[in-house]
DNA sequence: CTTGGTGCAAATGATTTGCAAGCCT
DNA sequence: AGGCTTGCAAATCATTTGCACCAAG
């Protein structure tokens, strides 16, 4: 399969570009991560790891997201009693919104939100070093 | 002391117009968190409260956060990596910066997230029941 | 080689729950 | 009276950690 060879390397690259060792676990979870469209929690990802890497254990999921998110290669999202969910950092700043009837995690796109909270925060004497807003409602 | 009774009716009544039962326990908690500047955790509450009223166990404060919680009378405030912290649903719509050098949790005034919130989610088809920023940042 | 990464299982920490007894309405 | 609430201790759930072994640079 030669596109996920390439990815893989990609990952690998991206890792080694962040300073950190390349280990086979750890390009097989990003490169789950990656793929994923949802926003996966540690479990997820540790069974659709395995089914491509039967090696990983929950524990290096655990450690390998905690690296990732130091490295600044991921966010993790706290939301209200549930496991944490996990995404790659991404690119174009967004928010997230939850369905409170389907329990989906909307994106919300755009810089707008953004722009207003450095603005906030400067007013009150701070800089942002990151924000994040979880809005929960439902459909009209 | 007068006025703490005062304000221990106050609190019952506020239970009892929310249609909940009013027992000793959920007065004091309720005493307790009205009167946090801070945005205390449960061990905060526990500890607090048992100075005023030692038949309160913890078991009683989560249960009681719960309640008060779904009730509308309480905001749960769930940051990353620490339990969760709570206060009386403000009046005046706020979020919250997390200063990451003092730890302290400051509040961030006015309405205007809350409008672009609203404005932002009904572009999406939302109508929102809730939404909660949170801004890491270090004085400038 | 040497440092850091991994699996496993046990430990931790926050929160929840089963149960018998007690209190609110 | 009857059901909701409580305290206590045990249980749960997500996450972390100690340790012996293995692998990346």
């Amino acid at each position: 399969m030669v596109t996920a060879l390439t990815d893989e390397t990609d990952y690998r690259q991206i890792l080694r570009e962040a300073g950190l060792r390349v280990t086979p676990q750890r390009a097989s979870i990003i490169t789950i991560l990656s793929e994923a469209d949802d926003h996966p929690n540690v479990e997820d990802l540790y069974e659709k790891t395995r089914a491509l890497d039967d090696t990983v254990s929950v524990a290096t999921v655990y450690r390998t997201m905690s690296v990732l998110e130091n490295a600044g290669l991921v966010r993790k999202l706290v939301l209200d009693d549930a496991p944490a969910r996990y995404e790659m950092m991404p690119q174009t700043d967004h928010d997230h919104l939850v369905d409170l009837d389907s329990g989906d995690l909307v994106e919300i796109p755009g810089t707008e939100i953004a722009e207003l909270m450095s603005r906030v925060a400067s007013e009150l004497g701070y800089e942002i070093v990151s924000h994040h807003t979880v809005i929960r409602a439902r459909k009209i």
